[in-house]
DNA sequence: CAAGTTACCTGACGGC
DNA sequence: TGCCGTCAGGTAACTT
């Protein structure tokens, strides 16, 4: 489910219910998740602590209590957070609850279980860009996230430009829907090895994602299946999109038939007139 | 060592 | 109706 946009509503979301509140429990389902953090440590280390800040880093949500302890949430594929009172009846697939001083508790709902949890100490927390997040690339709206940067990250690549895309370690927080529009916004086949874009390419590109990414960010995010936001609402940027999931449809530049292919094993969808092998064309947006 | 493949899980959907 | 295969927004451990 989740990419960038995604999981910023939900942050943006959650912030003003979340942030001076009090954990005084946590309680978790039992089954396994691709990580979690023991129960006993979080009830030991979280209970009685009051949150402080609430943010993003890639497609993990950041939760920073009074005394610098940091919990992290990523929602993997299916997974998804809200509050709740602690009287709502608890559904097959809320696998980590942390109860309120308020009566309402903030549940981790994740049918697949491709979700992670994870409680780092005050120390580990300072050095987290270090540590927890060494391997993670730069936030897409960061000042160090250029042009010649990707450039020069992308030189060592053979790769399809479509795959340096959605790779975290390069670049944060695109995923398979945005790395699709966004190609077709700059007018890049997908499948164009990464390394042969140039300057020009790279500036039209970036720019292209942060609009792209901006603009869902104001639409709520996109909903496909099972999307909502921290107060059970569904995001509306679905609507639009120009090539994902739109296979046969007609491209809205040209008319001509959307295509749809596998790239690293993950669906990918092009208009075959609008983003040739060879050549950049940003479609006007 | 870069890059492709598989595994982790459940649920929705289409074909028969 | 229901059974079966396929596919899904992500990541990391594999293999090649």
């Amino acid at each position: 489910m989740p990419e960038l946009p995604e999981v910023e509503v939900i942050c943006q979301g959650l912030r003003p219910h979340l942030v001076g509140r009090v954990v005084i429990d946590v309680q978790a389902s039992g089954k396994p998740l691709r990580h979690l953090a023991p129960l006993a440590a979080m009830q030991e280390m979280l209970g009685g602590k009051r949150v402080k800040t609430v943010s993003r880093r890639a497609k993990y949500l950041l939760i920073a209590f009074d005394d610098e302890t940091l919990l992290i949430i990523h929602l993997g594929m299916t997974g998804n957070v809200g509050l709740f009172s602690q009287t709502a009846p608890v559904k097959v697939h809320d696998h980590v609850r942390w109860q309120l001083e308020n009566g309402y508790e903030l549940r981790l709902h994740d049918s697949r279980r491709f979700g992670g949890v994870w409680l780092l100490s005050a120390e580990q927390a300072e050095a987290r860009e270090s540590g927890f997040f060494a391997a993670t690339g730069l936030e897409p709206f960061s000042l160090g996230c250029t042009p010649a940067h990707l450039m020069s990250l992308a030189a060592k690549r053979n790769q399809p430009v479509k795959t340096f895309l959605m790779d975290g370690k390069a670049v944060a927080g695109i995923g398979n829907i945005y790395a699709n529009e966004a190609l077709f916004a700059a007018g890049i086949h997908p499948a164009r090895p990464a390394s042969t874009l140039r300057k020009r390419d790279w500036q039209q590109l970036l720019f292209l994602i942060r609009s792209i990414l901006s603009q869902a960010i104001c639409c709520g995010g996109s909903t496909i299946s099972d999307f909502i936001n921290a107060s059970g609402e569904s995001g509306y940027f679905q609507m639009n999109f120009q090539v994902y999931n739109r296979k046969g449809g007609p491209c809205s530049r040209c008319g001509a038939a959307i295509e749809k292919i596998v790239i690293t094993g993950r669906a990918t969808y092009f208009c075959p007139r609008c983003q040739k092998e060879s050549k950049a064309h940003p479609v006007h947006i």
